[in-house]
DNA sequence: TCCGATCTGGTCAAAACTGAACACATTTGT
DNA sequence: ACAAATGTGTTCAGTTTTGACCAGATCGGA
């Protein structure tokens, strides 16, 4: 990952594929925000005010139950934002979404990017692309929480957490490990066991090191490479090889 | 549902929203198509040619890994369609679809519905609302399979079928269902069996029929409530759209 | 009408997960 | 330095789920 991740930390990816007209109108309004791990950033049904685009900063999107209960379907890190269906469209935010690792992060008012997204094709593209990506990430998350073991859910939590966090230890108890993943902590426990026995991690009282990355990844299930893969390449125009259409020329309407 | 649900079986709620002129330049391009139920319309990674708006027709997107099991991850009738990401942008589909009820449909040329997405703001309002009311399932399937019993999915899964079927019996085998659900076939029997004696279904060799939907709704977890609560309203401009949770639901049978 | 394929239901044994409770260790705040 | 709060590991006793396998029922096609 050290590759790809050299990236500065005030830099988020969706922000810098911007066309440099729209990213030069979006600049003025982005203000930087900071907020404590675990802060809620958005209720469930909340409104949304701002899109935000976290640059080292982790954002959770957790579905609610009736009975209070919560666990994780997505989460967003400098690749991607939050609100953007709220830009798009909806203003609304079905999910409550949390700081599940500080850092930097910038919002941007909504109506500004629903001007943006209305008038030009390529942020249409990019906002609807990495939409789509969102969405992928889910269904994996679908698969992974009914056809994988505990032990190799939480492999993939940590991966994904891994990649963001500089190295540095990740600050999550077994119980918050177990919301995130909607089990309970007893298997969260167990699954931590195992792992810090084969010498892949090493944690205490809610800092989790990571110390065989690799070691980890041959732990995990699929899905953690599957996601990453396809945030990695979101960015890169679709399927262009394919003959006769041509989407990037505006052809006329009906005329 | 019989209310809202007595629209004829020749139309389809997104494409009967568009706007007339939408509509017009539309019309021409709409075939009928007809597949079989259980046949494959597009595979997991598959290039779309064509979005699909299923009229009595119900399709299933399916995640796909690669040990080759495979597991629903949303379902989509005459309220939406499949393939609207292909529109908007992509043309690739992370999924599998398949034909889970025989039915009408209709298909439109990729190509079609981009220059429409390109030119008209409402049908971009139109395909983003359906999209993210598309997340949002995928989201609430997260929760579900995490966190409630096989026989609560079912009933779950039952009742969305079942408004869709008019009343027909419902063509599953448990093995099949052991596959949407991600479970295996023993807990969807115990399920089955379980809802049989309570008198909720009847079902014998791959034909269920629904007896008493009111008890399954009442056994059934909260989640069939919601998602069928936001398709029914995304259509309506956002402000009013519903967003959250709804009322309490069901305890499951002793069996 | 019979054969073969399919579907359901049952057994059995094992594994995984759950839930509550509690002791101990470590950290934090005073 | 001490008390209180928090996190982890364990126990025990449950339930649910899994997987393999087979018997009987039923259906459809030859």
């Amino acid at each position: 990952m050290p590759k790809a991740e050299v990236a500065d930390l005030t830099s988020n990816r969706l922000l810098d594929a911007l066309e440099p007209a729209s990213r030069k109108r979006i600049d003025p309004h982005l203000r930087p925000v900071s907020f404590k791990l675990g802060v809620t950033v958005c209720e469930a049904g909340g409104l949304l005010r701002h899109a935000y685009f976290p640059q080292g900063a982790v954002l959770s999107l957790l579905t609610v139950l009736e009975d209070g209960s919560a666990i994780e379907t997505a989460n967003i890190g400098r690749e991607g934002a939050f609100g953007l269906f709220a830009a798009m469209y909806s203003r609304v935010s079905f999910n409550r979404c949390l700081v599940q690792l500080e850092g930097g992060m910038v919002r941007c008012p909504i109506e500004v990017l629903q001007t943006e997204f209305r008038n030009s094709e390529h942020v249409r593209d990019l906002f609807v692309s990495y939409s789509e990506t969102l969405l992928s990430q889910v269904q994996q998350t679908v698969a992974c929480n009914a056809l994988h073991s505990t032990e190799e859910r939480m492999c993939r939590w940590l991966l994904m957490m891994h990649d963001r966090a500089e190295g540095e230890a990740l600050p999550y108890t077994h119980e918050f490990l177990s919301h995130m993943l909607g089990t309970n902590r007893k298997s969260v426990t167990l699954a931590a066991l195992s792992l810090q026995r084969a010498g892949l991690i090493r944690y205490s009282r809610g800092k989790i090191q990571i110390v065989d990355r690799r070691g980890l990844e041959r732990v995990s299930c699929e899905c953690y490479a599957i996601v990453k893969k396809r945030f990695d390449a979101f960015l890169k125009p679709p399927a262009t090889a394919v003959a006769g259409n041509s989407r990037r020329r505006g052809k006329p309407l009906s005329s």
